[in-house]
DNA sequence: AAGAACTCCTGTTGGC
DNA sequence: TGCCAACAGGAGTTCT
């Protein structure tokens, strides 16, 4: 489900309710998400304060004044809604949980000293959780590898250059991969692509100059990532499917998508007229124009 | 050892 | 209408 855009909207979402807070009770409903999650889980909340919520990629990052870090991961189908205790679920505009309560598939439900209740959510459990210890973070084998953040000073064209050359695969593989950049996924590459006027099937190595520096196509490519994904910040991210704010308001970037969903629509571009056409790389969908993403 | 294919899981959708 | 294959915001593991 979620990319940046998602993950950082959740987390603007979550962080009143979270931030300085306790976890008062933890129910935790099932041994596992996507892994078994930690052993204790329950216990090992409960009674712990919030002292900060930060997003790393996709990751969710709860630093907790034990000294451990609650690291979330919402896969595919993951999401989080927020509940206020005794609130009034059916009240008008909470049209997405309008049921409140309980619902199929929430695995966790967090009852904070905010006055909050945090379910978490997902069908397909491909998301995760786990505890790890604040000092063993940057060692730790989920982050470690992680490429900079994409809206850091650290992508820069010469970066994306340096990371791509003598590269075999396709520009839309490199950018999909997390330790390459960190918080992109199908829709962000794929729109990210189109502004930047490249094909998802050039070899990636062509964004690198003869010395390896960046040449004009990476030149492009980085402030078209930066932008796409602060405008889907703005928009609340996309929502497609299952992805919504933890207040249940969805996402509206979906209809900015140039490409995203649009095999058989003309070509956003001026002038260009070309029809978006929608390949498979790697076993996912890539929606590009053939005609200006050269 | 890089890169592609397969895998986990459930729900929804589109084509016959 | 119903059935069933294909597909879905991810990414670790296993192959070639």
């Amino acid at each position: 489900m979620p990319e940046l855009p998602e993950v950082e909207t959740v987390r603007r979402g979550l962080e009143p309710v979270f931030a300085g807070a306790v976890f008062e009770h933890v129910e935790q409903r099932r041994p596992d998400l996507r892994f078994p999650l930690p052993d204790n889980f329950a216990a090992r909340l409960t009674g712990r304060r919030i002292e900060t919520l930060a997003r790393r990629a996709k990751y969710l990052l709860a630093r907790l004044d034990g000294g451990e870090v609650l690291a979330m991961h919402l896969g595919m189908s993951g999401r989080f809604t927020v509940e206020r205790a005794g609130e009034d679920a059916r009240k008008p505009g909470a049209f997405v949980h309008a049921a409140g309560g309980s619902q199929a598939h929430d695995h966790l439900v967090f009852t904070m000293s905010s006055g909050a209740i945090v379910r978490y959510n997902d069908a397909r459990r491909f998301g995760f959780m786990t505890l790890v210890a604040e000092e063993e973070m940057a060692s730790h084998k989920l982050f470690r590898d992680l490429g900079p953040e994409p809206l850091g000073n650290e992508m820069t064209p010469d970066y994306i250059a340096g990371v791509c050359r003598d590269k075999k695969t396709s520009l839309k593989a490199v950018l999909l991969d997390q330790h390459i950049v960190a918080g992109l996924g199908n829709i962000y590459v794929c729109e990210a692509l189109h502004r930047a006027a490249l094909s998802p099937r050039r070899l990636a190595g062509t964004l690198a100059g003869r010395s390896g520096k960046a040449n004009a196509r990476a030149e492009r490519l980085v402030p078209a990532i930066r932008a796409v994904l602060d405008e889907a910040i703005e928009a609340g991210g996309s929502s497609l499917r299952d992805y919504h704010a933890v207040d249940g308001s969805l996402g509206y970037f979906q209809h900015s998508f140039a490409v995203y969903g649009r095999s058989g629509l003309i070509c956003p571009r001026p002038a260009c007229g070309g029809g978006v056409k929608r390949i498979v790389q790697s076993g996912r969908s890539t929606f590009f124009c053939p005609r200006c993403q050269r």
